[in-house]
DNA sequence: AGCCATGCACCG
DNA sequence: CGGTGCATGGCT
């Protein structure tokens, strides 16, 4: 639709900040959108094809990230989606929780990787079928995306 | 489609 | 040898 935006903003998510226990050290991009168009082209003509990204951070700190299309799907499996990795260490230097933002600028040539903490999470309560409770937090739209 | 989860390779 | 991230499977 439009070109690369300035700006996009992702709500974590519990997993993201790896508060689930996992440790897949990414976060999800969303495939066919603007946010997409953020990042670099990177296609099927190989496999799990990445690029390296540098962040800078408001004390010009720079932070790595890994732009990565798992498109297995093309190659035999299952996967089909991008990541964007290598981020454990910017949520852990400034205490990032699920439901903070985290936003990522492209602005003069200069990347830039900023945080917003979210003041008090909202916590949605699930009933299931055996009475139990299941607390989930809930994001709002996950990606904010900002045009020139 | 997006989030949750994990076996294992790698590396300090 | 313990933590981290890759690559991928699983669940909603």
């Amino acid at each position: 639709m439009s070109n690369r935006p300035k700006s996009i903003t992702k709500n974590l998510s519990l997993n993201d900040t790896g508060e689930t226990g996992g440790h897949q050290a990414g976060m999800l991009i969303p495939k066919g959108g603007d946010v997409l168009r953020f990042f670099p082209t990177l296609g099927k003509d190989e496999k799990n094809p990445r690029t390296s990204m540098y962040f800078y951070d408001e004390n010009g700190k720079a932070w790595k990230l890994n732009f990565i299309y798992y498109n297995g799907k093309f190659y035999g499996g299952t996967r089909n989606e991008y990541r964007l990795t290598g981020m454990t260490a910017f949520f852990r230097e400034n205490g990032l929780k699920a439901g903070d933002t985290i936003t990522l600028t492209h602005e003069n040539d200069n990347d830039v990787i900023c945080y917003k903490r979210q003041a008090q999470p909202v916590v949605k309560e699930i009933h299931n079928e055996k009475g139990q409770i299941n607390k989930r937090i809930v994001l709002g739209s996950s990606w904010k995306v900002i045009h020139y």
